[in-house]
DNA sequence: TAAGTGTATTAACACTATTAATACACTTAA
DNA sequence: TTAAGTGTATTAATAGTGTTAATACACTTA
């Protein structure tokens, strides 16, 4: 399912948060998918099962499973975690934009610069991976 | 010149950068003006010289002091790290933008929340309190 | 040359994060 | 009912990192 780098030096349970919330959000992982056991994923990566219920735990935090005691954890539908993930988005895009005004930086700079951003984005973002059915960098 | 809360769970120097680092951004500190020794500022915060020098080195990278080795450190002008702030602040707020971007959220919702930040700004900010010569929340 | 300055190195120490060991509780199906 | 599978809670071992301290060094000036 995931792939673990043992030369990244962040904690293996990151790894696997950050991993299976992309394979989630690109749709990889559809909803109501149900999820590898603790203890079958923690044998498969060779690690602790307290480490990918910690990664579960975690994902649960951000709306991306739900866990049913006893049956297992699943795959939410993306109404259940977009909301807060933008939620979280605009609080830190606020308080950053303030550190951005009190530097000194003039509005209309951040409105040109806010252009180019939304410009970018021409390329694949995580929306039309989704419809489209695709993946990208998730491993395995 | 500084107060340390030890009440406050972050290590000494941190406190200690962020308390200078105001009092320079707010012109309390004028260019120029000649900070305490290490070892005078140690004795009088009851703290190890290292821990002041630690935040001297600290102050000296973001730009806010410059070091004569055996005269002593000095607040710099603020040509000096207004720019390197602007930058630090610019990064940051285009990484933090894209993934509000990828998030879902809308240009215009950005746009508008640009708009209301920059209202707040009639509160006095760091550049109107320097030319007023007033500080604030600075202690001691 | 002595006293004052910043600097480098090393180590002690505490704290936290990470992972593991283990036992518990719930669900399902035989 | 029970066994096997599921998630969960608790506790502890461990490693790692961050913070501070001790100490010696190097530079500047009077």
């Amino acid at each position: 399912m995931i792939l673990l780098d043992y030369r990244d030096r962040r904690p293996i349970y990151e790894q696997m948060v950050e991993k299976l919330e992309r394979l989630i959000a690109s749709g990889a992982l559809e909803p109501l998918t149900k999820m590898p056991s603790v203890r079958s994923l923690a044998m498969e990566l060779s690690v602790n099962p307290n480490t990918v219920q910690r990664a579960y735990a975690q994902l649960e935090q951000d709306g991306y499973l739900y866990t049913v005691s006893g049956r297992g954890s699943f795959v939410t539908a993306e109404s259940e975690w977009k909301d807060s993930r933008q939620s979280k988005a605009l609080e830190q895009w606020t308080e950053v934009t303030r550190q951005a005004r009190d530097s000194g930086i003039k509005k209309e700079e951040l409105e040109r610069l806010l252009q180019d951003v939304f410009v970018e984005e021409e390329a694949p973002d995580s929306e039309q991976r989704r419809k489209a059915g695709r993946k990208e960098s998730e491993d395995d």
